[in-house]
DNA sequence: CGGTCTTTGTTGAATGATCAACTACTATCA
DNA sequence: TGATAGTAGTTGATCATTCAACAAAGACCG
């Protein structure tokens, strides 16, 4: 692009770097514990987070994807698998009919409350517990920064939509 | 496990999403821009990064492994693609015949050092830039303070070490 | 109405990651 | 030396993710 590169300084290279080991230690470890302790593997989890706290338990596909950060077809494929456990079903969409709603069945709501407080238990062991309440506080002001700076621009929106 | 969850506070789950969704967002954006201006598919490029910062731009395949916090198996079907790119190569270690060693050839460097500038500029946009160096400097040591934390325990180590 | 554009969601192929099993070699110890 | 255990790395099956193409329905406009 531009002929003069601004590189990290080696502060900010340290800096980077750490987070990126971070963000893979901690996501590793609440993976791990997810799949062997609930059998719920990886990003499913925030699926059923996100259906349960719905009006109905339930959401548009749409919506669901935009919450989970989501690709239509990333959540398609999932939502299928989780179709298949019996935690999610597919209904019509009564007021437009291309659209399905995803709807968290019972199954589903029990599978993630007895997948919850193991889970919780691991995000404390892995991030909130080894940082002091001050550090917790300044990772969500980071984060937010993070987030509505919106990565720079190509937000991995969804099919087809680079360039 | 135990009857009582400490479950998360208001803020400390509040934290917890943002900082999922903030990683998520940077990978995305950083994933998505290397693959769209280099070709490098995700997390080889940080094989090559550790390649090429080792002293002969070579490397034992499990020091690698460690290095890029990459399983074994995961590495090997790695570097095999990165092979057939002509980006690395294998050899056979001389102490251990047991070993191989990745060799990172001219071409892997090149391609490297071509990404780079895009990356660098990329990692800024979606992260140093949009960050006081105050907060930069935080981050720095919160993520230290996860890493040594190992994530509360099972750091992903390598296959079949589960339990 | 009829045409075009956009949105919704699915599908199948191709790629990447994980898991369990395996070979081959080294290390240890009697 | 021989037995046993541990380490290095690969492989193939299985599953998850991405990508491009697609069908079906709504939205807009003449």
């Amino acid at each position: 692009m531009n002929t003069t590169t601004r590189w990290l300084t080696a502060q900010e290279q340290h800096t980077w770097r750490l987070f990126v080991q971070a963000c893979q230690s901690v996501f590793a470890a609440t993976d791990t514990q997810l799949v062997r302790d609930s059998g719920i593997p990886h990003g499913y989890y925030e699926i059923l987070v996100h259906l349960s706290e719905a009006p109905c338990r339930a959401l548009r596909m749409t919506e669901l994807a935009r919450a989970s950060t989501y690709s239509k077809s990333r959540l398609s494929h999932a939502v299928a698998r989780l179709e298949e456990r019996g935690w999610v079903l597919r209904r019509d969409c009564p007021t437009d009919r291309r659209g399905q709603i995803a709807q968290l069945t019972d199954e589903g709501y029990a599978a993630l409350a007895a997948a919850a407080p193991g889970h919780v238990a691991q995000v404390r062991k892995s991030l909130i517990d080894v940082l002091t309440p001050e550090q917790v506080r300044q990772l969500g002001v980071i984060s937010a920064a993070i987030v509505a700076g919106g990565a720079g621009g190509s937000l991995a929106c969804d099919d087809a939509e680079l360039d």
